[in-house]
DNA sequence: TTGAAAGCGCTAACAC
DNA sequence: GTGTTAGCGCTTTCAA
């Protein structure tokens, strides 16, 4: 048995298809009493709108296509429901893609997306090829770009300065009087916002004429085993260091876990730092250093600038917002 | 200025919309020269195809609806990665809803995915409310309930006893000597799952004769941070525990962090289970035991249902995807 | 307040 | 090999 259409609902309720189309929708004038037999057909016949046909008609659709690198680390999560939450109650729809940090399957899932016809798209980070941006262009809807504010957005954009971030970090760790630093990293090449901290951080010691003394970068995603891993060995073969800047706060966990089985002190010895500021890091049995990045925070903004840009029709004024990470972790 | 249709493609290549059509899709007898031209034509006019008239024409859809509780906690998004992983290459299309544990909710979420005429649908659990199943049931299509295996599927079903995870959990803690346990848990009023563990371990306890000395509930969802407190309440209260079971990982974590707080010896004096396996628990400073489901994988054959369903676009025999928990982090 | 006609962009089915 | 016709299920536009 198929599914009922609109006409066979109109059909029961003794109207046309486009009364009844007015009725569900609950626009123009419908009398009270059409309307109420229309309803409550649809009702009895379990009537499910198809949005393929309606969004064809209209020309419009409540899809918000969404796309992120990975789903293996709680940070995008924590994105996709501050999205998803932020367009709760809107009508509008999140469709996320995960692209694995890989461009070309980026630029496929953008594609495939696009295929939709989303009233806008979320993409992260500012660092899409020509291509992937010609092809986000040529969609000609509002097009979000989140997470990282360090290059020039196509149209909108919402995150952070990770240049800044990495480059405070490592103020604040100087200024604590920290000077053997060392660096432990994974994915780089791929994740390229870490990559920006870690360059914005290396440029602040070489102001202050310090450099990392070692550094270990493996090619496998972050994770706190890796982080633990690549830290055993750094103390191993490096035992004097008095910091550790590591890509990201799964790292730096792990990077802690090292220390309290190799018995070494944090901070004392050793002061920890990552980014993100996850909840973990609020429990640690150490305290380590993190910039703490408002994820769910953005996603709300993304989202509230699709609502803002939907709903207007037209070019919102504001293009950007900018978010500031909050140090937390050193000193008292 | 619009998105080409396929018909301006055609009009541009010199051809019907139909040859177009065929070319693109690469059905069909079109000869070389013909397709070469439509393709190069397409290309240079960067048409992206429109999907919902793809699949409004044709009736069928690639897309794959899964709705998950939440995005706050790891293990979803790791399914959802297994998934969409599992999917690639298939042409099918991952669409993917927060219910954030609210039946209500769960349910106009599905009802908004199938006015999208998705091939599949992915639930979390075996518990929806008859309304709900109903909904899902007169779509037609593939439904795959995850997670879960304790209860009645209504089609397909994949995933762990979590019952059995929590008996067999118990069991293993008595057989261990230990005698003095404590509960600590979150939402157990919307995480049915966890539920499920605790009721199975509770009746395990009873059979020896044994119950939970004390136990610490909190609405709010699980977090390391909540773990920590509320195991540190209960220790406080109740010193002399020997063992205590955590609804999961994250929880158990925070419990690990408040006994190192506390000077309290894990595994010696108090040994801590949860139940997931997240990769945290590996590189804890201390082992604590807990139960590995194999959330990715879970995933994975999920999308392997779906893929046979929609292929076969006839009943599979293959109904149900048992996994098992291994227990780990006690003795050796 | 309601309905009829046209069409959104594509494909299925059948001609040629 | 290629084109024509007829929709898919809905909304838009216009008429009544």
């Amino acid at each position: 048995m198929r599914k009922p259409t609109l006409e066979e609902v109109a059909i029961e309720a003794g109207v046309s298809k486009m009364t009844a189309s007015r009725a569900l929708r609950g626009v123009a004038d419908v009398s009270r009493e059409t309307r109420g037999r229309v309803i409550e057909a649809a009702a009895r016949m379990n009537y499910v709108g198809n949005r393929l046909a309606l969004s064809l008609s209209s020309q419009r659709t409540n899809l918000v296509a969404v796309v992120v690198p990975s789903m293996s680390n709680i940070v995008f999560p924590e994105v996709l429901a501050g999205i998803s939450a932020g367009l709760d109650g809107s009508g509008l729809q999140a469709v996320f893609g995960i692209s694995d940090y890989d461009v070309a399957k980026e630029r496929e899932i953008i594609r495939d997306m696009l295929s939709w016809q989303p009233c806008a798209i979320i993409v992260t980070g500012l660092d899409q090829p020509e291509e992937t941006v010609q092809l986000l262009r040529r969609a000609n809807i509002p097009i979000i770009q989140l997470m990282d504010l360090d290059g020039t957005p196509i149209d909108f954009n919402v995150g952070l300065s990770h240049s800044e971030a990495g480059a405070a970090m490592a103020s604040v760790l100087v200024a604590a009087g920290r000077g053997r630093f060392g660096y432990v990293g994974s994915a780089l090449d791929r994740d390229l916002r870490a990559g920006k901290r870690k360059a914005a951080f290396e440029s602040v010691l070489h102001a202050h004429g310090m450099h990392f003394v070692d550094q270990r970068l493996d090619d496998a995603f972050s994770s706190i085993a890796l982080g633990k891993r690549l830290t055993t060995a750094m103390l191993a073969a490096v035992p004097d260091l008095d910091c550790i800047y590591y890509s990201n706060d799964d790292m730096a966990s792990g990077g802690l876990f090292a220390c309290m089985e190799l018995g070494v002190a944090v901070p004392q010895k050793i002061l920890i730092a990552g980014f993100n500021g996850l909840d973990l890091v609020n429990s640690l049995p150490a305290p380590i250093a993190t910039s703490r990045s408002p994820r769910r925070a953005m996603g709300e903004a993304a989202a509230r600038l699709v609502r803002q840009a939907v709903a207007a029709d037209q070019v919102s004024e504001q293009k950007t917002v900018a978010f500031k990470p909050m140090i937390t972790g050193i000193g008292e």
